[in-house]
Parts: C-alpha cells; structure tokens; sequence
DNA sequence: GTTCGTGGCGCG
DNA sequence: AAAGCGCGCCACGAAC
C-alpha cells in the first residue's frame, strides 16, 4: 500500500495509490486529517497492514513529517522521500536520457538538497492579509497530494526507462529505498540523541582548562599560557587567538613561519612552540565543545544533532549544529551508556580500499582484500611489508596524490594492482575533461562548475596553466567522488539493513536496542545488556547484506570491527 | 550594525 | 614529513 501525505491548511491531506507503478488514487478525494488526529491515524494506518506489508509513505521531505510523529510515539516502517530521490534521478546518469533528468534544474543550488522539479514553485499565500488576521494559521499548502503524485509518478517513470543492463535498474532503486531509509534513521536518530553524561564531560573540561569561567572570559588554564606566551614572545598585547597578531610575535621573535598551523610551528625549537601548541589545543576544546557547547546542545542526558542526508555530494551525510560529525576523541568519554545498556560502536574496516577494490574488480587486490588487514595483506606484496606506505600509496590513489611520498610510491602501487589504479585514473581524468562519474548505486557527480566552463576558454598560456590546474582539482574530486560516494551507497545500504533487524529484535514490544550515531563508516547502538549479543549479529548480518547489494557474491571481505563498551573513548 | 571570507582544526 | 578527498564550526577581521 502507497500512502500520500501532503500538506493542508488543517494539518494534512492523505490518498491511498492503488498500486506502486501506476499512480492511481484509490480515493479520489484526499483524506484531510486534522493536526492535532494526525498522529493517531498514521499510526493506525501503519498497523492496519493489508496484506502483511506495512504502508509505504510518501512524502515530500521527510523531515517535514516524520520528527512529529516520532515525538508523538509514532515509528514508522518505510517512506519514499521525493526531496531526496528527485535528487538523484535528476542528476543520475542511469537516468540522464530520460525526460525527468532532462527538464530538471541543474543549476547549483543553495541549499545541498534540490527541491524535486515538479515541486519547486511554492505558491504564494492564496491572500496575503490572512498572516495578520490568522497568525497561527499554518502555511498554505505546497504540496497537495495531486503534486506528490504527479511528481511520484515522473520519479517513477524515469525509474521504469533505465535499462536492465548492468543491472542499473534495480541499483538505483535500491539506492532510492535506502536514502529514504537514511532520511527515516537520521530523524530518528535525533529523536533518540547520542546518551552523553554531562557530569563527565564537565569533568572532563575542569581537568584540562579549570574551573568554568565567567561568561566571555578564558578558562583559567587558558589564560596562564596567554600570560606565559606574551611572557615568552615579549609581547604583553598578544591575542593568541588572532592568526595575524600571533604571526607578527612569531617573527619578531625570528620564527620564520608562513602560517601558524601547528606543523609548520613543530619546526621550530623556540620554547614559546610549546605552549603555543598546547594553547591552540585547549583553546579548540574550549571553544568547539566547552560549556557554551554543552549549554547548546546537551539536555536530559542527550546531544541530539540534526542530520542533514543528502548533505555531501557524494551521498553522506552532513550534520547542523553541535558539530556532530566532529566529536573529537577528547570528549569521547563523555558519551556513556545508561545503567543495564552498552554501546556497541561497529566500524567498518578499511571501508574506501574495500569498495575499490569491489568496484574495480581487481582480483589481485581481492586477495588482499580477503584479510583482516588490507594493508597489511598489500604490504606483504608489494611493499616490503612496509604497512604505512602501502596505506599512504593506497590512500594517495583514491585522493590523487602527485607529491611528496604518497605521489611518488604511485607506480609502485600500480605495477601490482593495475586495475584498481587504473579505475581510479579514468575517474580522474573523466573529470578533468568534464564528465561525469557514478557510484555504484547510481548517484552520478555535479555537472563542472562555471568556473571549470570558464577556464576551458582561456586563451594565453597563463591562463592555460590555470585552467589545468582547475581541470587537475576537479579530476580529484571526481577520482574521490567514485570511490567516497559508493562507500557511502554501501553504508546507506549497511544502515537500512541493520535498522530493519533492530525493528526486528524489538517487534515483541520488549524495550530494544536503538541506533544513536553514524558516521560515514561506523555505527554506534545503545542496547539492553541483553540484547547485545544478537545486535552484534545484526551489525554483521547487515553489513554482509549490503556487500551483496551493492556487488553480489564477490571474494572480498567488508570486515566490521566492534568494540562494545560503557563509554565511547574506550572504542578504537 | 551584520555578512562573508579566511585560517585553523576537528572528524571520516 | 606534511600532500591529496569530503565535511562543520570557531574566532577574527575586512567588507558591506
């Protein structure tokens, strides 16, 4: 059953498709629901479950709907986010000979996520003096069920015209299922938060820079290293915090650096690098996740970030506010499970290399690729056994290296594993000249900039350096982009399939285990002690999963490592 | 006064 | 030792 939720004035308004390919309402006239019943009727309708199957819910965006009703208790089984997935068919090169690409807006948007085409006008209020009359009137409907339909339906059709070859067909529509999955488990996640123990991160921050301060002043430990710079520098004004004042100290003070970051000061042997670099340190933990942080973000024991899917290009997630996807390893003692529960955080191990070598087909990579250790396993056969450097020569293929060592073990690298360099270097030079990369899935890259269009026009030889070196940035991004982006198909996948075995563990109405964080390749649950066994079956159950979607039965391995633990420093 | 770009650094 | 991908956030300081 496909169900239609779109806005109205009165809360919303909800149609039934008969079936999923052809879009027709069942009911001809819209259900109107009003606000304060909304949550009641989902639900039923959830658990009303024709023929075994829970509803398919559409929706426009599925922040718009779906935070609501999780704070009113209401959990849903799955949705088709057309926000999302228009996002894609859009872009798509699955999709690009089909009509709903070719009349999409392509030109870059603001915001990341690009309204579906058929739903970008919003129409103005039907009379502008009801705001003032009416405050507490809701929006004027933007998308009445009659929209989401006619742009479900384009969806689906540009869906229906890609080829069964290569199997491109069922790849994207996968790829659409597990990014309206991800928009479901990111809601959900923030509903949930991340169980964080205030009191020991507060320690945390009283154990490194002392006691909190008063508003708009430094921490004690902060200002006695201020006072011990200007001491050092002979700079009594010194504000350590400006770039440009501290850079001016530094070479009156014959430290001949060009910027102050903090491996360009380790050069120097002056005794103010010291303090300076602790300085810098302290002041980020201060700054970036003090009490102003806690203030901001934690309450009731939960930080809870917003997630934003579809936020990165490539297909991971973006984060607002709290700087969620940044908690640095400082603070990582603060998150704590509750009494009787563990956190289980499960990491993908040496995720990029994997998919590279999945999608490269590189047998002789494969082989590496079947042992715990994938650089490790390269090492041994190409390097000496030297583990640092075949990473370095590993990482510096997916993120085009030219320089420095990473640059220079390259034909090292590509003597053994022709295949898996070579992959990469056409990914590159696609971009270079202006084409256009996939992932695995189906998600292709951004048209080149204006900027790239421009430089193809250069004309001196000046200009012809620069325009090269535009064309060099953009072979990187697009060399990365095949790589980042399919490993972000694979977590999607990976998510999607371990959020349906926790619905699964927690079916019989016992309190379960619940997905807290994510993070582009690792997961974090909060379980009952009891439960902890079977979710880690599930972590690994899922991630095999998701091999098999995304590349069938193939002789490499997508290993999980999983460290579970009362507090998240204590992980790794 | 606010907005915006930059440098720096945290994460993967 | 320090280059090569993707992000978000902070403070600063110039531009508006």
């Amino acid at each position: 059953m496909y169900l239609l939720l779109g806005a109205h004035p009165h809360g919303a308004a909800l149609q039934e498709l008969t079936q999923a390919g052809g879009p027709q309402p069942a009911n001809p006239e819209p259900r109107i629901i009003a606000r304060e019943d909304l949550a009641a009727v989902v639900r039923r309708l959830e658990n009303d479950r024709k023929g075994g199957q829970p509803p398919r819910w559409i929706w426009h965006r599925t922040q718009d709907w779906y935070p609501g009703l999780l704070a009113s208790g209401v959990e849903l089984e799955r949705c088709y986010d057309l926000t999302l997935c228009g996002n894609i068919l859009a872009f798509s090169q699955f999709t690009a000979h089909t009509e709903y690409a070719r009349t999409a807006d392509r030109t870059p948007a603001e915001d990341p996520v690009l309204p579906p085409k058929t739903l970008l006008p919003p129409r103005p209020p039907a009379d502008q003096g009801a705001l003032f009359d009416e405050p507490d009137t809701a929006p004027t409907p933007r998308h009445t069920p009659a929209e989401l339909r006619t742009e479900y339906a384009a969806q689906q059709a540009a869906l229906a015209a890609v080829g069964p070859e290569g199997n491109q067909r069922n790849r994207l529509q996968l790829l659409l299922a597990a990014e309206s999955a991800a928009a479901m488990i990111a809601a959900e996640m923030q509903h949930a938060g991340v169980p964080w123990r205030e009191d020991l991160h507060e320690k945390i921050l009283a154990d490194h820079l002392g006691p909190r301060p008063p508003l708009g002043h430094r921490p004690a430990r902060l200002e006695a290293l201020a006072a011990e710079l200007r001491n050092l520098l002979n700079a009594p004004a010194l504000n350590p915090d400006s770039p440009q004042d501290l850079i001016r100290a530094l070479h009156r003070n014959g430290i001949e650096v060009k910027s102050t970051r903090k491996w360009e000061l380790r050069e120097s042997g002056h005794p103010a690098i010291e303090p300076l670099l602790e300085y810098k340190k302290l002041s980020r933990l201060h700054t970036a996740n003090g009490w102003a942080w806690l203030d901001a973000w934690v309450a009731g024991g939960r930080f809870r970030p917003e997630y934003v899917v579809g936020g990165v290009v490539s297909g991971r997630w973006a984060s607002r506010g709290g700087g969620a996807l940044q908690i640095p390893r400082q603070v990582r003692g603060a998150v704590h499970a509750d009494p009787g529960h563990k956190l289980i955080v499960a990491d993908a191990s040496q995720l990029e290399p994997r998919v590279l070598v999945a999608l490269a087909q590189d047998s002789v990579m494969a082989e590496a690729a079947r042992d715990q250790d994938l650089y490790a396993a390269i090492a041994a056969k190409g390097f000496g056994g030297d583990r640092a450097k075949a990473k370095m020569a590993l990482l510096g293929a997916m993120y085009g290296a030219t320089s420095g060592e990473a640059g220079r073990l390259m034909p090292q690298l590509a003597r053994t594993y022709p295949r898996a360099v070579d992959f990469v270097e056409r990914a590159a030079r696609t971009g270079e000249t202006g084409g256009t990369v996939t992932t695995r899935l189906g998600r292709s890259s951004p048209p080149p900039s204006e900027r790239w269009f421009h430089s193809q026009r250069s004309t001196t030889a000046e200009e012809q350096r620069r325009a090269e070196t535009i064309a060099r940035s953009r072979g990187r991004f697009t060399r990365n982009f095949v790589v980042q982006g399919s490993a972000a198909d694979w977590a999607a996948c990976w998510l999607a399939e371990l959020r349906r075995r926790l619905r699964g563990l927690r079916a019989d109405g016992t309190p379960g285990a619940e997905l807290v964080f994510f993070l582009h390749d690792e997961v974090m649950v909060h379980a009952p002690v009891e439960r902890v066994a079977a979710c880690t079956k599930a972590i690994e159950d899922a991630a095999n999963a998701a091999k098999e979607l995304l590349f069938g039965r193939i002789p490499v391995e997508f290993p999980v490592s999983m460290a579970v633990v009362d507090s998240y420093d204590h992980a790794k």
